[in-house]
DNA sequence: GAAAAATCGAGAAATCGTTCTCGATATTCT
DNA sequence: AGAATATCGAGAACGATTTCTCGATTTTTC
C-alpha cells in the first residue's frame, strides 16, 4: 500500500466484517502466491507429489507454518509422502480466486498505469483489463496494450452495463479520492490501489493498497543499515 | 514466496545480522510512509502541529500505536499538544532515508520496468534511475523517460564505476537469479525485486519484494469473500 | 493562580502469528 | 511381517505486535 500504505493490514481487513475476513491471516495470504509459483516450477519439472519440508526448505520457511498456510486452502496431505503438486495447486489457486478470471477497469494511464496493462503476467493470476479510462483528453480513443482509453465521463456507465468488479487505481494522489467514487458509483467492489493516498470506502467495497512506497521504504532503510556496518 | 512475497517480512529481515534489522519492527516500518504522506496535506493546509490522535483517527489506527511507530523516528512530542508537522515530517523523512537520494539501476526495460523509470514520484522518496539494463538489442542505445537503456554485458562494470547502491528487478522469473548475481557482482547492496521469484543473494546485500502479487491475491480473496455475502 | 482538559510516554495486558512437540499414519527397508 | 523413517495435523509454547492503563506534562479556562 501506500501508501496508503499504511494502514495495510488493518484497512483492508476494517472494510470487510470482522469475522469473515479475519479467517485467514493476512501474512498466510500474502504467502500463498509464492508456493502457487514455487509449485508451477515443480510441476514443469515433472514433480507429482512434495512435502511441506521441500516447499520450506526452498523457501527459507518454517515446515509447520508452511502446512497451516497450505491447510487453510482446504486442502490435505498424505503422512510421509505430501500433497501431490497440481491438486495443491489447484486447491491454492481456487481459493485465491485466480481461476475465475475477473475483468478490471483501469484509472489513470500514466506511465504506471501503461506499465499495468501491459503486464501480461497478470492474466495468470485472474486479472484481465477491459478497459482503461484517463482524464487526458489526448489518451482517449486511443488503445494502450490492446485496452481502449477512454474519458473519466463514461465509466460509470460502462462498468455497470458490463457487470465490472475489479478497479486499479493508478492516478495521482489529489485524483485518487474521486476515482474511487466513480468507480463505486459504477458497482466496483474491489480496489487495487496504486496511489500514494488512503482511499475512503463504502462496506460494500474492498481497499488494497499496492504498497509500491512501503516495500521501497523498508529497502532504503536496510540499505542504510547495511551500508553502516 | 513468491513470488516474492511469501516471505517478504522474514525474508528481508533474514538477510541482515538479527540484531540491527529487527531494532524497528516492519509493520512499523510500512507504516511510516503513509504517515509522511498524511503530514504532507496537512502541511499543505497550514497546519503546524499534530497529535496522534489526530493522525489515528484519519488512517483508522490506535493513537498508542501511531506514538510508537512515530517514536522510532527519534522525534518527541509534547502534551496536550502534539507533535510540530515540519518537525516531524523531517524525522520520518531522514529515518526512511528520503532525503539523500540514491541512484539505482533498472533491470528488465519491459512494460513494467518502463512504468517505473517514468515514476518520477520516486524521486520523492529518495530513489533516482541512472541506468537501465536489458538483454533486448532492439532496446539497447535508446533512452525510456530520459534514462539509457544498455545490454546486460555493461552491468557489472558501469555499477562499479558509478557507484551504484541499489537494483530495481523488473525481469521475468526465469531471468531474475541471474541478474541479480550481475548487480552482486557489480557491487549492488540491496535490490528492489519485482519477479515473481525468490531471489538468493549473500549477506551483504538485501532484498525486498516489491509484493505485487501478493496484494493482488489479498484483493481477490477479499473480492470472493465480499461477493458472497 | 488553580482546576480542567488533552496528549505524551512508559509499562502492563491482550492478541495474533510463529515455532515447537508429539501422536497418528503411510511408506520403505530388512 | 515387523521395524524404521518421513510427514501430516493438532495443540501447546513462545515471541512479537497491538491495545490498554496510567502517571506526568503542558495548555487553556475560570
Amino acid at each position: 500500500m501506500t501508501f496508503n500504505t499504511t494502514d495495510d493490514a488493518e484497512r483492508s481487513a476494517g472494510e470487510l466484517s470482522e469475522s469473515e475476513l479475519k479467517v485467514v491471516p493476512e501474512p498466510s495470504l500474502r504467502r500463498l502466491p509464492g508456493y502457487v509459483h514455487f509449485l508451477r516450477t515443480l510441476r514443469q519439472r515433472g514433480r507429482e507429489v512434495v512435502s511441506t519440508t521441500h516447499i520450506a526448505k526452498d523457501l527459507r520457511l518454517d515446515p509447520t507454518q508452511v502446512r497451516k498456510d497450505l491447510a487453510y486452502t482446504g486442502i490435505i496431505g498424505r503422512p510421509k509422502v505430501g500433497y501431490d503438486v497440481e491438486e495443491l495447486i489447484a486447491s491454492i489457486e481456487s481459493f485465491l480466486g485466480w481461476n475465475n478470471s475477473s475483468d478490471a477497469f483501469l484509472v489513470g494511464a500514466g506511465a504506471l498505469g501503461t506499465a499495468l496493462l501491459g503486464h501480461e503476467r497478470f492474466a495468470e493470476y485472474g486479472l484481465r483489463f477491459v478497459a482503461a479510462f484517463d482524464q487526458d483528453p489526448s489518451k482517449q480513443g486511443k488503445e494502450i496494450h490492446g485496452v481502449s482509453v477512454f474519458g473519466m465521463h463514461k465509466l460509470v456507465d460502462l462498468a455497470r452495463r458490463m457487470h465490472i468488479h475489479i478497479g486499479v487505481l493508478s492516478v495521482p494522489a489529489q485524483g485518487a479520492q474521486e476515482a474511487a467514487e466513480l468507480l463505486m458509483e459504477g458497482g466496483i467492489r474491489a480496489i487495487w490501489n496504486f496511489s500514494p493516498r488512503r482511499i475512503e470506502v463504502g462496506p460494500d467495497t474492498v481497499v488494497v493498497d499496492a504498497e509500491l512506497y512501503s516495500t521501497l521504504s523498508i529497502l532504503k532503510r536496510n540499505l542504510t543499515l547495511i551500508m553502516g556496518r
